[in-house]
RNA sequence: CAGGUCGGUUGGGCGAUCGCGGUCCUGUGUUUACGGGAUCGAGGAAAGUCCGCACUCCAUAGAGCACGGCGUCGGAUAGCACCCGGGGCGGGGAACCCUCCGUGAGGAGCUAACCUGCCGGACAAGGGCCACAGAAACAAACAGCCACCCUUACCCCCAUCCCCUCUUCCACUGGGAGAGGGGCGCAGGGGUGAGGGGGUGAUGGUGAAAAGGUGGUGUAAAAGACCACCGGCAUCUGCAGUAAUGUGGAUGGCCAGGUAACCCCCGCCGGGAGCAAGGCCAAGCAGGGACGAAGCCGUCUGCGGACGGCGGGAGACUGCUCGUCUUCAUACGUACCCUUUCACACGGUGAUUGGGUCAGUCCCGGGUAGGCCGCACCGAGCGGCGCGGCAACGCACCGCCCAGAGAGAUGAUCGCACAGUGGCGCUUUGGCGUCAUGGACAGAAUGCGGCUUAUAAACGGACCUGAGGU
RNA sequence: GGUCCCGUGGUGUAGCGGCCUAACAUGCGGCCCUGUCAAGGCCGAGAUCGCGGGUUCGAAUCCCGUCGGGACCG
């Protein structure tokens, strides 16, 4: 997942977790919060719950790769924040991407195509 | 060969596909953006933050106080408390041998390499504390022992005196002398006890610790009071060593507890904060400053106003003028802010004095968020090799430029080999085959040095002890 | 990046280097009380003082290291 598809700014954070809407499952959080601009910015989030800065790295990586194959069947102009849980760390990919599936799916943000 | 100890290196390999980040080059494109190529991309601990620096800002005449840290010697270093090499005192440390215990299996001790803790001052700066026990916890008292002196009590001996008996003499109711026995018992002598003065210094025991230990001399009783040996201390001194120190010699007197990881004293070191340090920047805001006006006419009108022209204010363009452009305009009040004085129903109200503000333009201008730099590094740099040194480390030569940062890049899948683990089969018990499983601890965030902690496995060394062979 | 605090029965806390073989409350168990429960009374169990070293005659306490938990500042 490049770079450009990030969401960066601290001030965009606080918008989307204050004001989002979430869905939750057992290995991850999504948050979704609609943007003005027409493209789409993923922020993620590993908290001290998860684990030591290992496992914190590869629950990110772990986010970032299933979400990579993932975006081109996401509507645009939404803002999307993934907040991993303790389990995610040991997870698979497959799992990974099961879980980001589901969540997408409920909240209804995938593209009529892939519906 | 067996056992033990120590430190070193690596810390998963190769390939394919998909994917991520930095730098450089480059293509399309007005920028954003979309590509292509090359190259680089976590650690020995990146961790903990226990120390020491670099660097930056702030403060700062000098010195001191307070506070904190350190404290054997020498070395290394930019610097360091934990680095290197030594010294002293303790603790640990396998097997064999040896010693002890046990009927025995066995256990304990001794011990090599080695590991490890501590290290100024308690013999004079001072204070505090040392439970329980004990007479007493540091300075004397109490109990105890004792020649001597004083007082006193008792016992023994006993002069003299008194009584009785016997012998003998005389001048004979008596007297003298002598012997024996008995009684009171002074002075005196001896002994015992008590009290006081004085001497003595650790015993029986207590305790973690009680004024060196053993043996003797000595004495009223004792004690290093004296002697011999041993142990420690101080002073002087020989030798070895840079030194700490070690090892001898002489002399001296036993100066008299522990605790400074209690306060403290001595010596040395330390100004404070930290890359969110700190520097720069576009825009905007808070705030500050300068200048600062004036309306008139026409058209439309839903009568609120809108538009246009002339004139006016501020600014920009310019060296100046002209000119052009941008922009603003009437709200001046019983308004608002500050202020002086006075009154009252006094956190306020009213009156009053003086000053300022009002449209707009321009200039100065923060802090936070944001962007750029710091910051990806020619450096206490990394890798070789050589020399010096026991080592920490230093020097010389050659080669290299080697991650970066931002909400934070290293991942996923597959295959093949390599160890490891487990099952099954074969087997000469060493291994072979096959199938599964499966790769430690852990993720840079300004950089560096040391320390500490976590760590599967592999590789290769050094030293010591024992046994056997040559 | 920096600073600080706390680990003691199941739980929450006390605890001058020696009365600590560790106290209090609550919880737990047993008995009494009551027709029964609660309340109350009596008795009892329950602690390697996070871990490892050291100082000391002696450590929960002092020092060092370490592990875990937490708080704060920018």
């Amino acid at each position: 997942m490049q770079r450009k598809f990030r969401l960066t700014r601290s001030e965009d954070f606080k918008r989307v977790r204050r004001s989002g809407k979430s869905y939750a499952h057992p290995l991850v959080v999504l948050i979704v919060q609609k943007n003005d601009q027409p493209r789409l910015k993923i922020g993620i989030a590993a908290g001290r719950t998860v684990g030591t800065a290992v496992y914190r790295n590869r629950a990110k990586r772990l986010l970032r790769e299933a979400m990579r194959t993932l975006i081109p069947s996401i509507v645009s102009n939404l803002d999307l924040i993934l907040i991993a849980r303790p389990g995610l760390a040991s997870a698979t990919l497959e799992d990974a991407r099961q879980a980001l599936l589901t969540l997408l799916q409920r909240a209804q943000i995938l593209t009529p195509i892939h519906e």
